[in-house]
DNA sequence: TTGAAAGCGCTAACAT
DNA sequence: ATGTTAGCGCTTTCAA
């Protein structure tokens, strides 16, 4: 025996040989759609069994039409906020019967965009991207240009909590209202008195962001008020990022008494280096975060935070682009509330 | 045009006639490993960037011996332990060139069969199943089964946190020193004075479990103890579990003064009830967890655990199993060690 | 209800 | 260096 190289799949052929019938015999057993004998198929099936027979997918694929697969792109499997989608969009796609196909770009955009043709190469049934657009003339176009590719070959784009590309793309579009969650807690800190709020966010080319940030100075001025600039900072969504624009912003020394953190990766960060500089939430500084993850409840004191509806994000996702044909909408838009818990505290005059 | 069944995909036919070339030479320009004139390669990519084409993976896995892939099964993509394993198995998957297929069986025994079988069909280079293994006699068998099957078809199957099914069974195995850690950590516990420990496991048929008992066990034989019978609590690997069982072993009032919880994540719902009722980590209670996820940081106070190598777990898992010829071992253990941090103060006498 | 046969898009001999 | 051709394992007309 040569080792290692043992080809010994069963094919329907062997099947076929095995149970008396033709292939085409076997291959409607399998397919179960069409009406075969019962003693015909109780034959067949004996044979498959006694032959450990599996099907294989991708002959199937090719001389089929679709796959029965799900293409997932993220950024990072790590990332709460991600990985709860990620759960939504698994769930789903098996519900659907579908597997999934995960890809990861750690934040590059180039590499999202070669994974997206990579993507196109397994003829999945569809290719959810999540996570925030580059909001960067050529990426968009690029991704416009796999939208048309993917919709012509059969397939569909989708973007998962990002905006749309334009009016006749054929993509689905699944978001949530971002700049509305980001209003809701700002205002939430407006309303207790607070009105040197900081935010540590990103201020780069990253659609997530910039609705956060647009939800927030529209809270201000509905307050008439503007958000005081030196109090923007731009940072990761991350922990460490949390914690060195913290630093910063304690040496930088201009008065505040909230912060506002992008996401709730950034206020753990923000906890964590507070609490090293004695400095005490809520009672001395308030603080908020974005996006509800788990973590939110264990940090202490528990974070006040705004919930994104994570798995129904990617549940949607696959539902809406497998089912083009009898859903009536290829946009939504899911909502998003303040989940108060205990790091925020009004503004005491006298204090 | 018939709404949505477009078939324009370009082939690799398409692109012979229009660069001028056979299928073959298509074919070879494609794969990169056969020498082509480098006037006919530059023809033949203008043609396939003009017809937008792409492979299709479905024909090229038929054709072809391998799929390019590597089949991941897991309990679920949002607990942080697995989430850091997949990591490291998407990134050195993407190293490798291989694609990730994405499994999720949410703790059930019977769809991990079912999953791995459907595994099967895809003709995966590797099917890495991550997790405790369930210590059940006929889950074993076909496990075995499904190793002999994977191999035999050219395949591998992986497992990854979980021990050999058996010294002549065809799988790759990347372990951790799951009871070492335990046994570490315990040492740890022990020395400080604690004498009265409880453990928040999962006493049920996972190997995790198992392992993690034994190592609490020994630890306290090696300190001539015997563990207290009374103080060994079953439940979930879960944040809710450690909530409820730390209100029932409150509500017990057996002796203790400190807890070794399973998992970190059992480690935070202690610590969450334990806060609220009133009592204090470590001055009253000493805490130590298992895995060092990120979260084991953000709690407070920060939980003192045992690190799991779970990035590296993943990468080993696919590097092993897609170099069977030039990797020496097809088993390796990888080591684990405290991390220590805020949640264990020493017994104090006259306190 | 079943069978025969023509591909699906590609790779890999085997020729040239 | 390039072309011809025979499959890979399956689905799906078209006949019977």
């Amino acid at each position: 025996m040569t080792r290692g190289s043992g080809q010994d799949r069963a094919t329907i052929r062997d099947v076929a040989a095995l149970a008396g019938v033709s292939v085409a015999t076997v291959s409607r057993v399998l397919g179960g759609e069409y009406p075969v004998a019962t003693a015909t198929r109780t034959k067949v099936q004996r044979a498959m069994r006694e032959l450990d027979f599996v099907v294989n997918a991708h002959a199937r694929a090719l001389a089929g039409t679709n796959t029965k697969t799900v293409a997932f792109i993220l950024d990072d499997v790590t990332g709460p906020f991600h990985a709860l989608v990620a759960r939504g969009v698994e769930d789903q796609a098996t519900i659907e019967g579908r597997l999934c196909l995960l890809c990861t770009t750690h934040g590059d955009p180039q590499r999202e965009l070669d994974v997206v043709e990579l993507m196109r190469e397994q003829h999945a049934d569809a290719v959810i991207v999540l996570g925030g657009a580059y909001e960067d003339t050529e990426h968009l176009e690029r991704m416009t240009h796999f939208a048309h590719a993917l919709d012509r070959s059969g397939s569909r784009l989708v973007l998962c909590g990002r905006p749309p590309l334009g009016p006749d793309i054929p993509a689905t579009v699944v978001e949530y209202d971002n700049e509305g969650g980001a209003y809701a807690i700002t205002s939430h800190l407006l309303s207790a008195g607070h009105r040197h709020i900081v935010f540590l966010g990103r201020v780069d080319k990253l659609t997530t962001t910039s609705q956060r940030l647009r939800g927030f100075t529209a809270a201000h001025h509905a307050y008439g008020l503007q958000p005081d600039p030196s109090l923007v900072f731009d940072g990761a969504f991350s922990r460490a990022s949390g914690i060195d624009r913290t630093i910063k912003l304690l040496a930088q020394g201009n008065p505040f008494t909230a912060i506002f953190a992008a996401t709730d990766m950034v206020g753990a960060g923000v906890i964590a280096a507070l609490r090293d500089a004695n400095i005490r939430v809520p009672e001395d500084i308030s603080l908020v975060g974005y996006d509800n993850i788990p973590l939110a409840e264990d940090l202490t004191p528990g974070l006040t935070t705004v919930h994104v509806p994570h798995e129904e994000l990617g549940r949607t996702a696959v539902r809406l682009a497998l089912h083009r044909d009898r859903e009536t909408s290829q946009h939504v838009v899911l909502g998003t509330h303040i989940q108060v818990r205990k790091s925020v505290q009004p503004i005491r005059t006298g204090k």
